[in-house]
DNA sequence: CTGAAAGCGCTTACAG
DNA sequence: CTGAAAGCGCTTACAG
């Protein structure tokens, strides 16, 4: 430790530095100890600190492949709202593989004061010895931290929505990640449809959440669709709902007139998308704040409640909004 | 160090566990030893690990706010590159910030095996005790390990492409990042122009790397632009040229008929815009990727080369092309 | 082939 | 108010 150069103690220096030095350390030995560190440049090591401690100021977001910009929302919010008492650390997963248990035991190592783990594999255990807010796992059990979407109003809105433009019979486009808010996604709408008299064909499609990868499922669908009676159909993502635009567009179909289009999550480009896509919107920046909010809390032994942020539709071109 | 319940010392688990067993211990030890690992669930403590060895099997990438669905990109490229010997965790920087050399004196303290840099800001000395490899870092000094785009193709075939289709007078929308990318991609575009005949208005804008915000810059100099004779505006990003779009599309505006717009980064949603936008596309994966074996190179002490992608020009309707 | 011991750079009771 | 010492969980020469 160089910076004993201060001529004191390494356990002054210590006090000092993590500013446990009020009422135990004199002001000039302080100060004297502060400018040496500043001179020398001394940062703590955060293997010996945490060793020693037996914790640390990371905090570790883990989340699937971001080539989904919603996530970019989510941990812009979380940085935002951990401040820098705490460091923010990300992990990603492969691509289209979800967060699983193996995910954090791997960060575990690490010693971090937390984890947060966004769209969670389903049926999952996910506990560990630090604590753990889920995002976006509506099938945690009821043990665990969560902050969720309340899908419900959105879901509504949209179906209401589709009926009133007059479509009686849709298609559903899921996404292929096992992950538990997709399967709520579905079953709500389905639920949703039955309610108000419109049929979902049974020829829903699945696809990986790339616009790619959504284009191939249309392409190979659409023609079915078409002779099925389909009017409408609604994507599990707007990543996947863009797929579908892009395949209608070359097709030369008229989208709301020909095939209307719908996605969850209202990314920032679905307000540029020909036509504008209309979409249950997921405030993903808001997630992230919630979630980190209940870290914090959990961190400090403050007591946490449930969280569920109301989905709501954004009408636009794309169904004839 | 519970695992020592296989009935033998510290020592001799810790290298079974590191796999420096061979010929160093009995066939029949070691495996009890791995046996009582799997049992116990036993993981090596990081940070007890890494202080003892001086580093640890960490690879930090810190990058600009992901909501640039281009990092995305990027991040995919190195993950898969690196494989399972290291472990990546990625860092953001607050919104509209650039990685800076404060970023990489944060991160030092992890002891990681090495750092990426990506899109740092520029001036920046951006030196570490550990190998540092920088991505799209044009004005990196000789001494570092960089990774960038030889952008001259892809602007050399933009100009001449607008050239073709009758643009004579444009206007360039920039970023607002102090990007020394950003820089480069503005000074080659005003060569080209100047080459091959065209001249840019004095009336450029910039706006931070969203939609919205392009969106705002642009409606508040697009009457200008107009008046000034500008045929075509080309953005220093994709989610810039959203922007023009978005405004362009609530004016009435054809494009290209009125304005053409083009961008750089040929995002994924590009294709799927209204009208799909042309672009100077940027690979993002591959950027990723070199970058991820040019830092495995220096952790193996084998030799690097430097490495420039060369950028292309996709066409689309946004510029009748 | 195996184990006892030192040391990585810190933090935190505990004496003085 | 300040310092000497133990200990965090590992790894790695070094003896045996």
């Amino acid at each position: 430790m160089v910076a004993e150069r201060a001529g004191t103690s390494i356990a002054t220096v210590s006090l000092v530095v993590n500013g446990k030095d009020r009422g135990r350390v004199s002001a000039p030995i302080a100060s004297r100890v502060r400018d040496a560190v500043d001179e020398l440049g001394y940062v703590v090591d955060h293997a010996a600190s945490s060793l020693a401690r037996g914790t640390g100021d990371l905090v570790v977001l883990i989340a699937p492949d971001l080539s989904n910009p919603f996530f970019a929302e989510v941990i812009r919010g979380v940085r935002d709202t951990l401040g820098d008492r705490y460091q923010l650390v990300l992990s990603v997963t492969e691509r289209g593989a979800q967060p699983s248990t193996a995910d954090l035991r791997r960060f575990e190592r690490l010693r971090p004061a937390g984890i947060l783990v966004d769209a969670p594999a389903a049926g999952e255990s996910l506990d560990a010895s630090v604590p753990v807010v889920l995002l976006d796992a509506p099938d945690a059990p009821e043990s665990a931290v969560t902050v969720d979407y309340d899908l419900s109003p959105g879901i509504d809105e949209l179906v209401a929505h589709l009926r009133e433009q007059g479509h009686e019979h849709v298609v559903y486009l899921d996404g292929t990640a096992r992950v538990a808010t997709f399967g709520i996604r579905h079953r709500m709408f389905d639920g949703a449809c039955a309610a108000a008299g419109i049929t979902v064909s049974e020829l829903g499609a699945r696809a990986d959440l790339t616009v790619d990868a959504a284009a191939a499922a249309t392409e190979h669908a659409i023609e079915a669709w078409h002779e099925d009676g389909v009017t409408a159909v609604v994507a599990a993502a707007d990543t996947l709902a863009y797929g579908v635009l892009r395949v209608a567009g070359a097709m030369g179909l008229r989208v709301p007139e020909d095939l209307a289009v719908a996605g969850f999550d209202d990314l920032p480009s679905s307000s540029v998308t020909a036509p504008a896509l209309t979409s249950v919107a997921l405030p993903g920046a808001e997630l992230g704040r919630a979630a980190a909010l209940r870290l914090l809390a959990a961190l400090d032994g403050t007591a946490v409640e449930p969280v569920a942020l109301p989905a709501r539709l954004v009408r636009r071109a794309s169904t004839g909004g």
